[in-house]
DNA sequence: CTGAGATCCTGTCTGC
DNA sequence: TGCAGACAGGATCTCA
């Protein structure tokens, strides 16, 4: 689920809550790895002054320190009054009730005093939509590395965002096989790829993310970049018609057209 | 420093 | 039907 488009459509959803008030925070399942519960005590003026993304968190900063989320795998925020399996957190906003939910449990939930240095120290690269974000700058970092493509584009000190889904999707669009080494891909692939991640990105935002089983946004409502989808979970090249290779690389699935991404 | 692999979890799907 | 195993959007830690 929860990659930047996702975070972003969240993060949109969630901006009706600037200027709200949180009046009651409870935590349901205290197995969930954050780190909330023990720094809430400093939360003493919990108004949202804004909401924001970066990379795949998204921020709520308040008039003292801020409330971070990071999705993981299978977490999400949704906007209902009945509680459900797997909520670990309650939220009532502005006499609004929002569960934070993970079966998975492999998101966190954070309240720092202090976001500049919670962020500096998540090490977070440049955003895809950032005006500095171009094949220069991937060039530049990925000079003196040997690691495939794919391991790079992963790589969230380098771009903050990107997970397996849209590196899939831009390598494609770009014609760049996901097992070429970084420091052998031309100034002139740098800056196609560039432009396809912010394409597929920017796509991926319109509709709404991916959902693939169980994506939601907080209303309930699933993403529909999936239909766009042109390698990732497909079967056959939309250009080419040849068959869609998957293999595990680094433990993940990557997709890619044998012809199309042959280099 | 870089890169590869294990690890944290539950739910769903596939094949025997 | 039942059950074992593979696999799923990710980050972080350890070891070479």
């Amino acid at each position: 689920m929860p990659e930047l488009p996702e975070v972003e459509s969240i993060t949109r959803v969630c901006s009706i809550f600037k200027n709200a008030t949180i009046q009651e925070i409870e935590f349901l399942n205290p197995k969930i790895r954050f780190h909330l519960q023990d720094t809430l005590l400093y939360l003493q003026d919990p108004s949202i002054e804004e909401i924001t993304r970066r990379g795949k968190y998204m921020i709520w900063k308040l008039a003292k320190g801020a409330l971070v989320f990071h999705f993981g795998m299978s977490g999400t925020l949704s906007f209902r009054s009945e509680p459900k399996k797997h909520d670990h957190i309650f939220f009532m906003i502005d006499d609004k009730p929002v569960f934070y939910n993970d079966p998975r449990r492999f998101g966190m939930v954070w309240f720092t005093e202090d976001l500049t240095e919670f962020l500096l120290k998540r090490r977070l690269g440049i955003e895809p939509f950032d005006s500095n974000f171009n094949g220069t700058y991937l060039q530049k970092y990925a000079a003196l590395r040997t690691v495939s493509i794919k391991s790079f584009l992963f790589n969230q000190s380098i771009i903050a965002g990107l997970g397996n889904i849209y590196i899939n999707e831009a390598l494609f669009k770009a014609r760049i096989n996901p097992f070429r080494k970084v420091n052998a891909i031309t100034i002139e692939e740098w800056s196609e790829l560039s432009k396809m991640i912010q394409e597929v990105l920017t796509l991926a935002i319109n509709a709404g993310g991916s959902t693939l089983q169980d994506y939601n946004d907080p209303h309930g409502c699933v993403g529909y970049f999936k239909l766009q989808h042109q390698v990732y979970q497909k079967d056959t090249c939309s250009y080419c018609y040849h068959p869609i290779i998957k293999i595990m690389q680094h433990q993940r699935a990557t997709y890619y057209c044998p012809t199309c991404q042959a280099h």
